[in-house]
DNA sequence: CTCATAGACCGCCAAT
DNA sequence: AGATTGGCGGTCTATG
């Protein structure tokens, strides 16, 4: 792909600064380490009320609707509030730029706009847990589904809260480009060039394990021997559980299986170990817990969708 | 990549 | 009655 692709982010009233900001980052940011262009990035202002200008931002800023009908990829940062309907013109727009063929991905609530737009029907989607609920009743012929980061379903694409919308932009440039040009905007981010997994697992994460939980002293007892194999009989009997009981509370509250929890915790501590230190491989995987090198890259490749190698790549610098 | 094998997973059902 | 538990065993998955 030689030519340069045609992106045109929307901003309106009340717009998120920092969902703007991530669209600009990966789409309108100079890349002079590559000869091409990859992304042609100007801004359509439908009303937002602030001085651009002053920004000194280096796109350029449009207010004509129109230039939609030329867009490849349209870039919905938010929208103005979850019940606030677009007027007609930008939905027939929309509508019409889609049907040209260009794709259209929203970040957090700009899924409202897609919602609103009639674009998400039949389409699997996500948006921000907080406005899950909500964007069930609204549209719902959509799929939502709200333990992804990000969807993309025939080219219209949505992503969770505001960060995830870097995962798909990242998303968008990888299917562009490829791999190498999306690592290297990663790097350039220092972000992980891929986070798979789901806004569950965050907002599990974010919840502090309370001590009265009775697996609490299993998840510490597990943290601090990571190292350690586990198998099912040894964690139902830190418990006091029959196996089959502790498979089923397990799940109960951790949403996952035992081993799939395991296996994430011990791909966690390896993240750290190399984003920090230059342990050779087999170091990592003894100290995290897996029986052999192999399984360890096998693990990691499924969770994160690169090497071991390249995600230290990332973190080690280099532009 | 493929393979054999061990272990995890989970529906089912009887016991509590 | 209704919910919870734990064993069985078929199937799926991970490992080296």
């Amino acid at each position: 792909m030689n030519k340069s692709i045609e992106v045109i982010i929307l901003i309106y009233p009340n717009l998120c600064l920092f969902e703007f900001a991530c669209a600009l980052e990966v789409f309108a940011q100079k890349r002079p380490e590559f000869e091409q262009t990859h992304y042609r990035t100007r801004v359509l202002n439908l009303g937002a009320n602030f001085n651009l200008d002053s920004l000194s931002l280096e796109v350029k800023v449009l207010t004509n609707l129109s230039v939609l009908n030329n867009a490849d990829l349209i870039v919905i940062p938010g929208w103005q509030g979850t019940t606030i309907r677009p007027d007609a013109k930008l939905v027939k727009q929309l509508n019409s730029a889609y049907k040209k063929g260009a794709r259209i991905a929203s970040i957090c609530s700009g899924a409202f706009l897609l919602g609103y737009s009639g674009l998400l029907n039949g389409r699997k989607a996500t948006t921000h847990w907080r406005y899950y609920n909500q964007a069930k009743i609204l549209f719902p012929e959509a799929e939502f589904d709200e333990t992804v980061l990000y969807t993309d379903d025939k080219r219209i694409l949505s992503s969770a809260g505001s960060a995830a919308g870097l995962d798909m932009c990242l998303h968008i440039v990888r299917s562009d480009y490829g791999h190498s040009v999306a690592n290297s905007y990663a790097r350039r981010l220092v972000i992980p060039p891929f986070r798979d997994g789901g806004q569950a697992q965050f907002i599990q994460n974010i919840v502090p394990e309370s001590s009265g939980n009775s697996f609490a002293k299993l998840t510490q007892t597990i943290e601090k021997n990571l190292h350690k194999p586990f198998s099912i009989e040894t964690m139902a009997e830190i418990v006091h559980m029959s196996e089959r009981h502790f498979q089923r509370r397990f799940k109960e509250h951790f949403s996952t299986t035992p081993n799939k929890w395991l296996t994430k915790l011990r791909l966690q501590k390896v993240c750290e170990f190399l984003e920090t230190t230059n342990f050779r491989l087999k170091t990592i995987a003894d100290a995290c817990g897996f029986g052999s090198e192999e399984s360890l890259r096998r693990h990691f490749r499924i969770h994160m969708k690169v090497s071991p190698m390249e995600y230290r790549a990332t973190f080690t610098g280099e532009a």
